[in-house]
DNA sequence: AACCAATGGTTCAAATAATGAACCGACATA
DNA sequence: TATGTCGGTTCATTATTTGAACCATTGGTT
């Protein structure tokens, strides 16, 4: 690993739950030296990616992402044009629609929208990272990428969010079948209970899986129609979203209408 | 300097004009050696820092900056505090009101708010970026940063945005005590044509100047009262921004009521 | 008050990773 | 066919990174 990935890698150590992390603190956390870390640190400052909070304590993460994200999002409208989806998605299904990006080896959120036809719905968060194993979205992004990630991802210990968290790596594996079939994950309270959530895979121009959109229901108020009327609008928005973006669907995607496929070997 | 500085200095070739840049030029406009913009690219592209477009050909800025600004953003809000104190700043003396934060020796938009008072106004842009000379924020920022800074960016060759451009370095320095007097920089003109701005100083935990708060009107809407009146509200806001943010102004910044005071040698 | 275990920060010889000239094959232009 | 440029690759040389040990401070415990 270059000291390049050493010194970015360090920024992935900051999230919601710990903003901000002391010298010692990150260097355990890295397994870096704690003199690598200061001098890093100190490298990511003078360019803004990370700060000092107050006087010389711990460090969080800096302003130039206000300025490289605008920068980004002016070049690439992916937020704008993933929020227009999701608004009509949730419009139409009458539930909570996010999307999210493949993000190393975790996806973040990248928008979602939410619907007021019913009293109570799921709610998300900027600024998340949804496990590939535990959530709906990620199931999607590993039935569509390539087996040294699925390998990679599933080697290590996975993690149970909830108590219907599949953590047993040989079912999940035995899941990603009839993902690619279908062209949908779903997954049954596996990140957070009670929630329902489909989810389709949304690819770039060399067909390569970089996120998902996904809709996410109270179990409670899920039956067989409003699966079916998810899985419809789901497939199609995802595929009008990857469209959009200037992507395309892998020739082994299913198109709309079911029908008989021959499965190839990758 | 070290690595991971060249690798994040690369990421500053991309702004609205260059919004993509191919790999041999990145290396003509970063000086590098080819091979070495190659590797280090590689490196910022496995964390989502830079993508490739389509498929095999330039670079541009990727998608992880979403995740992190909004990580910073829900950690330290600055961008929602200014945009409060922006939108009471410009709805108090009818003009466009912003803010932009030093991002090593230019400074980056961070929010603006409009005035709906006149049928003009001064519009701004995010992503883009200021220069320290041309613009009322910059000097702002200028009269409140360590000589070394002010050596450092006056040394340069300064670039005249527009003919009324202050492009000498003694004149600019002969501004920056009054400056430091008022509390407040004025620009005529300086980096759009028609444009009068002017500037106060914002401050963090250590009394450090890390951006500027201003307020921009059409030249030919200038009076002296206007000034005036801009100038106090200006003056309160940007005290209250840097107040909010956990900052401090230097023991050197002027009260609200204008007063007698010893220069101190730094 | 003395002590201990943290912290952020610093040093410098040794080890490692970055570098750059030259080289590919592919593509475009002429 | 010849020429120039592109993105990407190689590998011996070089210069940067590294890490153990060491400070000076701080805060908690005895």
């Amino acid at each position: 690993m270059g000291t390049t990935s050493k010194a970015l890698s360090l920024l992935n150590f900051f999230s919601r739950a710990t903003p901000q992390i002391g010298l010692s603190e990150l260097a355990r956390l890295s397994g870096l030296n704690k003199a690598t870390v200061y001098r890093l640190l100190g490298e990511l400052a003078a360019h803004g990616f990370v700060e000092q909070v107050g006087t010389g304590r711990e460090y969080r993460l800096g302003p130039a992402f206000l300025r490289l994200a605008a920068l980004r999002e002016k070049h690439v409208p992916m937020r704008d044009v993933a929020l227009k989806q999701l608004t009509d998605l949730s419009d139409a299904t009458g539930e909570t629609a996010h999307m999210s990006l493949l993000n190393g080896e975790v996806l973040s959120n990248l928008a979602y929208a939410y619907s007021n036809r019913h009293g109570t719905m799921v709610m998300m968060d900027d600024a998340e990272v949804l496990e590939l194993h535990s959530t709906g979205s990620g199931l999607a992004v590993l039935a569509y990428s390539p087996k040294s990630l699925v390998d990679e991802m599933l080697s290590r210990p996975l993690k149970a969010r909830t108590s219907q968290t599949i953590t047993d790596p040989n079912q999940i594996r035995a899941l990603l079948p009839s993902i690619r079939t279908e062209g949908i994950a779903a997954s049954v309270g596996g990140f957070e209970e009670d929630v329902f959530s489909h989810a389709a895979p949304i690819f770039d121009a060399r067909s390569i899986c970089i996120g998902a959109m996904a809709v996410a229901a109270p179990v409670s108020r899920m039956t067989d129609p409003l699966r079916m009327m998810i899985r419809d609008n789901l497939l199609a928005h995802a595929r009008q979203t990857t469209r959009i973006l200037g992507g395309f669907p892998p020739d082994t995607f299913p198109t709309r209408e079911p029908q008989m496929m021959l499965q190839k070997e990758a």
